[in-house]
RNA sequence: GGAAGCUUGGCCGAGCGGUUGAAGGCACCAGUCUUGAAAACUGGCGAGGGUUUGCGCCCUUCGUGAGUUCGAAUCUCACAGCUUCCGCCA
């Protein structure tokens, strides 16, 4: 959520900053909502600081015995006009909450101006794709021999979903070991376990809720199997949930950065620095036809998330660092990336800036998207009222940054199609070897 | 699923329907003392918002939402969450 403050001062300089990423910000609603919002507010204070004074005249007159029913007719005689005035300033302040909730995140100064992801920015190349001397497979094929099963998968539970055996099971589960050893190891990451199911307060926290509630899952147990039509957005702003009505989590970002919801992080415990591994659950709406063939876009997948949980000053220097810790994965194994720092017509709903790593994949012969990096600077924070005590005693907003850091199963993708030898077999890169029992490559 | 209890500021914890935004403690900040620190002592100290050039003034806030009342942390109702016990269960 944007500071209201800065609405107020720079309407004009924001909305032409959002415009670069293709919002277009409601000037004159705005305008018309704060005058409103500002005249209600002043009488229903007005009308609110009269009947506190009565009554306590009435308290004290009460005390020494004196005759109060003059008073008390005075404040009567407010009550519907009170009641009138805070009925029309809870509807002003909701109608304000709802037009700023929408409102994505202003783009930081250095994001490129662009309307697509076509208009994004290469920051750096990393690697040299690998030359093969015969018809290059894609992991589909290479896979189908080494345990990549999506027939049963879509028997199991249908379209987007995929079932992996044997070697090919767990180079997947390496892949993740050995991202969530090198972080907490070399990066000075916190390891930890999370929810997968979460509430509908940490889904609009980090931004999930209410704009994208489409692209999730929500959970209804057993029991009201019949209830799920009648869960309303009413229920999602009531915060009416129960334990029918959860979210399964698209990124451990959600859980994760959700520890600091409503809390006042001690000054000297910054920079928290959290690592999860955790499956991600994404619908998928409005994705059909794209990427339909492997494992590139599922309804489930794993992902080690790296969060940051940064002084504002710190944001983009965290930044930064995190973008590298990203990389090392990609160093490590030897995968061919490039650094793309996204348009603002690209970004991501929360973001001020977006670093993605995309990862060579031969039989497409581009780089597809392996990691997104993002600084939300206090956007995050401010619906979550995640602060810290700053240097006089006064709680401020704190900065979140996220990444993926990788996320599995593209890389696992990578790996088979980068690593992939003319016999159909794939070499398993060094650093996974320790996690593979020894074994160097893998064959049918 | 059944039963009981609980929910107050950064934390702990008092709180009769009437100057209670809320005692007390811890933590924190400033000062005195000290070579320095600790201890002790003195003072300060919740958050969000409105308004004002500023001092300040005002509003909201005791899980959430309704209600009773001139007035609610205190009374009523609903809901949520947490804890414990029973049942079921990995």
């Amino acid at each position: 959520m944007l500071d209201i403050q800065a609405l107020r001062n720079d309407l004009a300089g924001i909305a032409a900053r959002l415009a670069t990423r293709g919002f277009v910000l409601d000037t004159a609603k705005f305008e018309q909502l704060e005058a409103e919002r500002k005249t209600i507010q002043t009488r229903t204070q007005e009308l609110q600081a009269k009947r506190n004074s009565s009554s306590k005249l009435i308290g004290q007159a009460k005390a020494k015995g004196e005759d109060v029913s003059a008073i008390m007719a005075e404040v009567a005689s407010l009550g519907d006009e009170l009641k009138q005035a805070e009925a029309q300033l809870g509807e002003v302040q909701v109608a304000l909450q709802q037009f700023l909730e929408v409102i994505p995140n202003t783009p930081h100064s250095c994001v490129p101006i662009g309307k697509s992801e076509a208009e994004n920015e290469e920051v750096r190349k990393v690697g040299t794709p690998p030359q093969f001397d015969f018809e290059v497979k894609d992991h589909v094929s290479i896979g189908e021999q080494l345990g990549l099963d999506f027939d049963t998968a879509t028997k199991i539970s249908g379209a987007r979903f995929s079932l992996l055996k044997g070697g090919l099971a767990r180079l997947h589960r390496a892949l993740a070991q050995f991202m969530l050893d090198t972080h907490t190891d070399r990066h000075g990451y916190t390891e930890t376990y999370v929810p997968y199911l979460v509430n509908a307060d940490s889904m609009y926290g980090t931004g999930q809720l209410p704009k994208f509630e489409r692209d999730l899952f929500r959970t209804s147990s057993g029991d009201s199997i019949g209830d799920v039509i009648t869960n309303s957005q009413e229920d999602v702003k009531e915060n009416t949930f129960s334990i029918n009505k959860f979210y399964l989590i698209p990124t451990a970002e959600v859980p994760v950065t959700n520890m600091v919801r409503d809390s006042i992080v001690p000054l000297e415990q910054l920079p928290l620095k959290f690592v999860a591994h955790t499956p991600c659950f994404r619908s998928e709406a409005g994705s059909y036809g794209r990427d339909t063939r492997g494992m590139i876009r599922q309804h489930q997948f794993d992902k080690v998330e790296l969060v940051q949980i940064v002084h504002p000053e710190q944001s983009y220097a965290g930044l930064e660092e995190l973008l590298g810790h990203a990389e090392t994965i990609l160093q490590q194994l030897g995968l061919p990336y490039r650094v793309m720092k996204l348009c603002s017509g690209d970004m991501g709903f929360s973001a001020a800036l977006t670093y993605d790593i995309e990862v060579w994949l031969p039989a497409q012969n581009t780089y597809r998207e392996i990691s997104s990096c993002s600084n939300f600077e206090a956007f995050q924070a401010r619906r979550m009222q995640a602060r810290f005590r700053n240097a006089q005693g006064k709680p401020e907003l704190l900065h979140t940054l996220n990444g993926s850091a990788l996320a599995v199963g593209r890389t696992l993708v990578a790996v088979l199609e980068n690593y992939q030898q003319a016999d159909g077999s794939v070499i398993i890169p060094e650093v996974l070897r320790p996690y593979m029992g020894g074994l160097e490559r893998l064959s049918r």
